[in-house]
DNA sequence: ATAGATGTTAGAGTATACTCGAAGTCAAGA
DNA sequence: TCTTGACTTCGAGTATACTCTAACATCTAT
């Protein structure tokens, strides 16, 4: 005899609303759960495989209708696993892009923190401008350039 | 005589279009622009500056509505220093949480690769299953591993 | 047998961040 | 002077991802 879990269950253990999974469902990413008689979701042992991997691709930050795609190949079976393939592939490859993104975001905000720390000490957020050129620190003189750039519109290379 | 820039200018210059930059406007984010007699946004060099920072805040995932924060903070001067300070400290934790977490799904994901690659290889999306146990990988194991505690509902600790 | 918890659907509502269209104003060159 | 292009506001529309409500069905424990 089969165990189930209903929808509560589910909810409680992977910390997904029920009205999400509902949401989820109606969009097509839950087309692998069964149904009882009366209609309930039955969800299997086996289901959770596909539904973690659905948390993954969302906090990867792939786009619902995409996930949609990838489950379509999922229920298609072996004759899909090279496509599934690429999608992770290039959802890899976004990955990347993304935390490369973040890490220059990093860098600016860490500047930013020891700037405003420095300016705190001095009470005046603009206090470099007073310096003598030869005693601005050098991390200032970087970061105006990078506004400068901003400003010239200047286009980073990858 | 001051130089202005048109908000086409600063458009084409910046990459935000000018439909933005006056929706920022209207939610508080570009208060310290100036207007012409007729109304026109009138922006300067050192606009620029604080035009980068919510960039740079918009991409570390801060909201509008905060960002405004900032920006009300921003215009009060040398007072706000600190609490500006703590907004980018703040936001400093944020971006090294969601570095983390996107360097754990590329983690998954990279494993996902590999498993379609060596699937496809056997033509065969669960191969694993039909091999003796000692013979299965152990990516294979540790992911199954991930699953199970998808499942029991099993939260990870920081 | 009945109460109460949990499930169902359809559809409306919310939040966020744009994105666009209409109607009108303004400034510079032919 | 007039045309043209860029600017203005206001308000509506779009996209994404939930989130909730209403009305009803069903399951479980006393």
């Amino acid at each position: 005899m089969k165990k189930y879990y209903t929808i509560g269950d589910v909810a409680a253990r992977t910390g997904i609303s029920a009205h999400t999974l509902r949401y989820y469902d109606k969009e097509g990413l839950l087309s692998f759960v069964e149904r009882s008689e009366s209609g309930k979701r039955l969800f299997k042992k086996e289901d959770f495989e596909p539904l973690y991997t659905i948390t993954v691709l969302k906090k990867s930050g792939m786009p619902i209708k995409k996930i949609r795609e990838f489950m379509t190949l999922y229920l298609q079976g072996n004759k899909t696993i090279h496509d599934r393939y690429v999608m992770f592939n290039d959802q890899r490859q976004s990955l990347l892009e993304q935390i490369a993104e973040l890490e220059d975001m990093l860098k600016i905000v860490d500047y930013k923190c020891w700037y405003f720390q420095e300016a705190e000490k001095r009470g005046d957020i603009n206090y470099y401008q007073k310096l003598p050129a030869e005693e601005v620190d050098p991390r200032i003189i970087e970061f105006n350039k990078i506004v400068d750039d901003f400003r010239e519109g200047v286009i980073k290379e990858d």
